[in-house]
DNA sequence: ACCTATTGATAAAC
DNA sequence: TGTTTATCAATAGGT
């Protein structure tokens, strides 16, 4: 829709990339600021750019809620897996934090430990659903049984998982770069 | 963009309106598509219609990295104000913990208490953030001091907020109607 | 789902 | 970045 027709291929030049990328992207939000009110929902658009400067918007509901649904629904996905055989894949949580733990006190770090950083956030997000999901199945259906146990030590069994792959993440970025430049062994 | 000019305004008609919500949504997951591949970027729509049912799309990244790079940026975004200010103006953590906790053990939840839930996942929502905040600060730009850390134990200072808000949420979906039919009273 | 008149978005140029 | 305009793309209403 324009003077041209264009292919949907990366842009090569940089500067009509930007200009695209500023056009596109308020075309974006505003489509979904209409969808929103048009049809009572809620709508988040989050958009990264090559860069990685980030540009957000909520309609109809705020950006944590939206997310919050997006995450336990995510979790019930994962409910619908063999949550069982999932887990007998992976690493023992505890065994995970503990490699995360000496990865974080090298202090030479080198490509080869990018590598494994990288292969340990995919272990980490998948360990993340994991105990999401575990999570879920202990709470959802069941409210009434869950008000007569200690929820705080309940809830407190299932935890940083979020905050370990945020840090493993900075460590990517830091040491890195991101997963769109590496190719993941595992 | 059609046989008529529409306003943008809630439609009335249930099945038009889930006509447009269809079109529309799949329009705008299009969109996303074309604008991550001309311009390079990673782009999130989540979209929850108002039934709860959730659509979601990634282009360029995984959901969960393009999520965890808004959480990280709104920690950031919180840290620029005033912190301590921010964390004064509501209740200590412990005693929100407490609080839900009641709440959660209450076996007659009545109309009443709905409210009260609202307002206290209003607090935990804030609660939250100012969480992730000072977590980013600690761990920000002082990466070499905090491989110093004993850090499971750092992170487990900062944790089940997030848990608490979707129990919190759970409730106000199950016995109260969502926030946007509800004005909060603080 | 499909059709097409019409509006809306945007590519190019400035 | 903002404005203009020619053109292409999305979609409203109807089948």
């Amino acid at each position: 829709m324009g003077r041209k027709k264009v292919e949907i291929k990366r842009i090569e030049n940089k500067s009509s990339r930007q200009v695209t990328f500023s056009k596109r992207r308020n075309g974006l939000i505003e489509k979904a600021r209409q969808l929103s009110i048009l049809c009572e929902s809620s709508i988040a658009v989050l958009v990264v750019s090559g860069s990685g400067k980030l540009y957000k918007s909520a309609s109809g509901d705020n950006m944590s809620k939206i997310i919050d649904r997006y995450e336990i629904h995510h979790a019930d996905e994962l409910e619908a897996l063999d949550l069982a055989e999932k887990t007998r894949n992976y690493l023992p949580l505890k065994e995970l934090l503990e490699i995360v733990q000496s990865k974080l006190e090298e202090s030479n770090v080198d490509n080869a430990s990018v590598d494994t950083l990288i292969s340990l956030e995919e272990q980490l997000e998948t360990a993340l659903s994991v105990t999401r999901a575990r999570k879920t199945e202990l709470m959802m259906g069941e409210v009434k049984s869950l008000q007569k146990t200690d929820l705080a030590e309940k809830i407190r069994n299932y935890l940083p998982h979020k905050e370990l792959l945020e840090i493993v993440q900075r460590f990517s970025n830091i040491y890195g770069g991101t997963a769109r430049d590496c190719s993941v062994s595992n």
